[in-house]
DNA sequence: ACGTAGAGGATCGTTGAACGATCCGACAAG
DNA sequence: CTTGTCGGATCGTTCAACGATCCTCTACGT
């Protein structure tokens, strides 16, 4: 008796295998998170400059939703940095800081360079086979996007890349750490003009990394990985710092 | 003129300086925060046990707060991951599986090594020293609790030990990473009887790791701080695996 | 001319109530 | 044992309202 009923619920674990990815797209529903990512796109894209402030009154009439669930939205926003909200004033654009910058390179340094090390140091399964791969197809739609000059496109393969790095080191909450700051560093380059200026150089150094990853040398790839952010960084913070004067 | 001006700023700065730190006192009011403040102790103490439900209504009533006003606490504390949402089910305190445990450490090792890391590289200016001193301020105020037998103190020195690691960064995004995946990690401690053997052996090794530290040898700090965490967490996941089990 | 105090308006913070939607458990029918 | 259905409980969302707070502008006194 006891062991009919344990093939069955093997069975039926057998059945719904696969399905569990699919729950994500199943528990996505909320009208705040809606409205959430409707305004981070809204902001990603520029529509809202950085510093302008979101009233509750006039987004809410616009978005026909409540000011409750637009507050939902708001702070789910906020979490990700992409809103700051002072108490009483309302909720504003982030304007990233030349300091927020750094402190943003930082992080990447330190978190993309120690996942590239970890790649030495662990086995070799197909987890990190498959993280490879990733990263070498968001190095070809990078190629591709330039090829095409589309030059958004090659802004987005170019974040994709720097995420497939980080999840070299297989761990969730790195991913989401990472997420969030590779947004942030989105807003960066969106109030710069020319984003070809500051992806395009940048391709045949991916493709570098990429093939120092795949011939296993991970110590390779975390010297090249390194130079390149630090010429990213100092590249970006010093055009960042003339744009900020120039307001 | 404008030079009188600028002078009566600088010296309006000097003034002020020194208040920075209590701005955050200050600037902290909305209820929803205050709220959660409640809340979050009463998490981390095992007053809402892990996978506990908690009703808005009830909550609600028994804080005297509005509805609306506790959703905002607690999409705060599920971005601390102290809470999980689940649609049209409500919140529920956090249950930490065994393989977020693997997570946290990968985190850990992957973030601590290489904040430590980064000591030996950087230059030795007056932040990282300051940083050095406030984890020798952890270890002793972890000696003095474990001499005291206060167990409960010894866990919050050993956590800060730990956010001092992370310090030696310099970096705010990281130290907010690491503060939540550490009172993720609290929560793992708390359901766990007897905090006295996962803490009081790893007194030695702090100690040992902050000598490295001051004699300016990041390198065998970083051999130190990695035996120690593979150390923990192969105990830690065990006994944890061994917990969840008996359930 | 300068600094300060105060009035007014706009917006936010919070509440309470309400209605529909969704989930869960129980119970009955196949 | 599975499936369908029903009712209760809870959540999601909206709305209206009031007090609290902040910003601006004006007026006053020195």
């Amino acid at each position: 008796m006891a062991g009919g009923v344990a093939k069955n619920d093997q069975r039926r674990l057998a059945e719904v295998a696969g399905l569990e990815r699919d729950r994500a797209l199943l528990g996505r529903a909320s009208t705040a998170e809606r409205v959430a990512d409707i305004l981070r796109d809204r902001i990603t894209e520029g529509y809202f400059p950085p510093g302008a402030r979101l009233s509750e009154e006039s987004i809410g009439g616009a978005l026909g939703v409540s000011r409750n669930t637009l507050r939902e939205a708001f702070r789910l926003l906020t979490h990700e940095r992409l809103l700051v909200h002072e108490l009483n004033r309302g909720v504003f654009v982030r304007v990233v800081t030349v300091e927020d910058l750094d402190d943003i390179y930082r992080v990447r340094t330190l978190v993309e360079c120690a996942a590239v090390r970890s790649l030495g140091e662990g086995p070799h399964d197909e987890r990190t086979t498959a993280a490879v791969a990733a990263i070498e197809a968001a190095v070809r739609a990078g190629e591709a996007a330039s090829h095409d000059r589309a030059w958004q496109d090659l802004s987005t393969a170019n974040i994709r890349f720097h995420q497939g790095i980080v999840a070299l080191a297989g761990s969730p909450r790195t991913d989401e750490l990472m997420r969030g700051v590779l947004a942030e560093l989105r807003l960066v380059f969106h109030v710069m003009a020319d984003p070809r200026r500051f992806h395009a150089p940048y391709l045949t150094r991916n493709r570098q990394i990429v093939e120092a990853l795949q011939a296993g040398d991970a110590a390779e790839a975390e010297r090249l990985l390194l130079s390149y952010l630090e010429d990213s960084r100092s590249q970006l913070s010093g055009a960042y710092a003339q744009h900020i004067a120039r307001d």
